[in-house]
DNA sequence: GGGCAGGTTTGCGCTGGCGCAAACCGTTGC
DNA sequence: GCAACGGTTTGCGCCAGCGCAAACCTGCCC
């Protein structure tokens, strides 16, 4: 699971942080790239761990959760390819601040801190692409702070949905699929509820015709009714 | 009210963004700033407003708040001297996401956001800052996500305190006290609480002994057992 | 094909903390 | 000195949603 796989150059161009780079770059950033793939339910790194690197998506599927000081945990994202995780600790405090997982067997590349910094250094543009992927994340955050702090559940949930279904959705014939599997449970520490709630109310939604939940797959159909319950307000 | 002041060089240099940068670079950044004393309860900008500038604060306090859909309100964070605001949206959909509004007079520096492109293009460390300061804050605003979405509300008011604490405590012979004015409103939108709870909490704390407020300023006097609350298990 | 394990649904009771409303207090300005 | 205003405290009632527990489903492995 160590072992370097073949990669096609187009994988690597296609991670958010090398967008718009010049084949030089995108040579060196190959060179350097330590390439694994990784079966399912495979830790990345954990909660705390030392010895940070930036690490990028390629293939598969990973969740990012986060636990309190209790045993509480929050699912700070989900992991689809081409997005960059892992990155905050190397400009912070050194310590990966939450657990990787995979939900799906993955293609992982990654590279040390000195390694990317040798690449900010070397081509800024790359530095450039930092900020913005990690403006892009504090804005997202931001909201959902936001939302946990104002909103009922139930507008939580769908906004957790609606977030999923633009991160990750693929059009198909029977609505709009989201490519990771999601247990219940996945829902509600990504909505900042619990497993009870979310099952009522994916349940109840699904009863209501407004998705399909099959074997851990979400399918949406009805997607204009979860915006509406998204934006109702606080009645 | 827009009239530049004289500027001491060691203002901007105390800037977090500007930290560990050549004598040179400095006096670019010095010449391109734009530099105002604001009145209290000055709206520096508000959410939604484009034409978006990078401020730092040399003088004063600011209130960074973002309001939900319906009325709700959140405290995204509190700006003491020598901190950087409203730079995310610089990176990311060129809106601001949050309303800043000075909580006493104040001198806040700025540059356009093709100032600080350019100053980021020819010196590479202030790039290097921006994205030290944005990953802080984007692992400050993941733990908040974490604790409010599993703490109680008590806790989550403890680590609000705390966390003024630390960002703008000063040692006085009375305690450390918080250099913020700070209603109990404030007090409440930061710690994802309302007016009510968090007025009830702070007056049984008060009483106990481990704190004074005063004309909304704050005096921590017993650190170590609002710590012990803010650690708390959830029982 | 049968059993097992992990995931899901659902009922029921309870409680934290929110909402409302009214009184209170301290500052400021006239 | 008085009035007005912004902020704070406090009591009371209520309900959203959590906790627990038990049954149920479904895919997987032996």
């Amino acid at each position: 699971m160590t072992a370097n796989d073949r990669l096609a150059p187009q994988a690597l161009a296609s991670l958010e942080l090398f967008q718009d780079i010049s084949p030089a770059a995108l040579d060196d950033v190959m060179t350097l790239a330590r390439v694994r793939r990784l079966p399912r339910e495979t830790r990345i790194f954990d909660q705390g761990d030392t010895g940070v690197r930036a690490h990028g998506l390629i293939e598969g599927s990973v969740r990012i959760a986060q636990s309190g000081s209790d045993g509480a945990q929050i699912v700070m994202r989900f992991i689809a390819p081409g997005e960059m995780f892992g990155t905050v600790p190397l400009f912070t405090d050194g310590r990966y601040p939450a657990d990787a997982i995979t939900l799906t067997e993955s293609l992982e590349a990654s590279w040390s801190e000195a390694e990317l910094f040798e690449l900010m250094g070397r081509y800024p543009p790359i530095a450039i692409n930092v900020i913005r992927v990690i403006g892009k994340r504090l804005q997202e955050v931001q909201d959902r702070l936001c939302e946990v702090s104002t909103q009922r559940v139930e507008q939580r949930v769908a906004r957790a949905v609606l977030r999923l279904v633009r991160q990750a959705g693929h059009d198909t014939r029977d609505g709009t699929a989201i490519e990771f599997p999601l247990r219940r449970r996945d829902v509600a520490d990504f909505s900042g509820t619990t497993l009870h709630s979310a099952s009522r109310i994916l349940t109840a939604w699904e009863k209501a015709g407004w998705l399909v939940s099959r074997n851990q797959r979400l399918t949406i159909r009805k997607p204009f009714e979860i915006q509406r319950i998204a934006e109702a307000s606080a009645n």
